[in-house]
DNA sequence: GATATTTGACCGGA
DNA sequence: TCCGGTCAAATATC
């Protein structure tokens, strides 16, 4: 519990794909520098490279990264899209293969799900159950040698932008007055607001892990856990609110750029990516065109 | 009417 | 086979 180190731990099969997306963003980078070169300086001889050439370059360097993060995301996190959102209406084309297991009636798909495995998760407890997210409660369970019944809440927003944020909270047996919650995922709804300052925290901090914790500011918990991957995103506090209206506009753009930005760890990699590339904010869609329909 | 909650059914992992 | 997690129809609330 505690710490997931599964992204950095040997056996974990996302090591090879962060080599990979590792040296994809260094040589996206090193393109990007010598598209920069001849844009400076358009009159000299650059050889035979064009700028077409080396925008192809970048782009296919971008692309066999959200590849690689694509793959390693699909093998490390069960993704339940619902079959109505597979099928868009036409579901026996879609139904096919797995319906030859068990032929329910199309109308009825109560419990057609994968279980989710334990991966980023982190738990918390907590005199109240608010966290400044919005949840949808989807779910109540009589657990077995439990007092109370455990609460099963997922993101407002997982079908409006696809957030798969989930949390289960029970009331604790020993003190009913408490809760311990247990978070799973992401917000992937908002997390565009939170792309610069919890990255200028890390790099302004002497102690950068210190910076994933998590401030509930007068909420704070009574425990709290270290989340994996930074959980400072899947708290914001209301004063946000404003910004958050301006990130939700932006986060349906960018939203599968996500998983890229916050990773901590890949700025400060044996090859010392430049900083900078993650702490300002890029247009990218000014510069690359992305079909993420190419990765659902 | 839109959105949220309740609750029984169902599935899959252990 | 049991139990926990999720779905989705029914119901409640705004």
């Amino acid at each position: 519990m505690g710490g997931d180190d599964t992204l950095l731990s040997p056996e974990n099969p996302c090591t090879g794909r962060k080599r990979l997306i590792l040296e994809e963003l260094i040589n996206g980078r090193d393109l990007a520098t010598q598209l920069q070169i001849v844009l400076q300086n358009p009159s000299a001889d650059h050889g035979s490279v064009s700028v077409e050439e080396i925008g192809v370059k970048i782009l296919r360097s971008f692309t066999d990264t959200l590849s690689v993060l694509m793959s390693c995301n699909d093998s490390g996190e069960v993704c339940q899209i619902p079959a109505s959102t597979l099928s868009s209406g036409d579901q026996t084309s879609v139904d096919s293969g797995e319906s030859s297991k068990r032929s329910p009636p199309v109308k009825d798909r109560r419990g057609c799900y994968k279980r989710r495995k334990i991966l980023d998760s982190w738990t918390e407890v907590s005199p109240s159950t608010e966290d400044g997210h919005a949840w949808r409660k989807y779910g109540q369970k009589e657990i077995l040698n439990a007092k109370f019944p455990r609460n099963y809440f997922r993101c407002t927003h997982k079908v409006a932008r696809g957030c798969r944020a989930t949390k289960q909270v029970q009331r604790i047996q020993e003190d009913p007055n408490m809760y311990q919650t247990t978070y799973f995922g992401h917000h992937t709804c908002r997390a565009t607001i939170t792309l610069v300052d919890p990255l200028q925290n890390i790099s302004d901090s002497d102690h950068p892990l210190d910076s994933c914790l998590i401030n509930f500011g007068s909420k704070s918990p009574i425990e709290q856990y270290h989340h994996p991957s930074c959980s400072q995103f899947a708290s914001i506090n209301e004063e946000s609110k404003e910004l958050e209206a301006q990130s939700d506009r932006l986060s349906e753009n960018v939203s599968s750029l996500d998983s890229v930005v916050v990773w901590p760890e890949l700025m400060t990699g044996p090859h010392g990516l430049d900083m900078e590339l993650f702490m300002k904010p890029v247009d990218f869609d000014s510069y690359f065109h992305f079909d993420e329909s190419e990765f659902i």
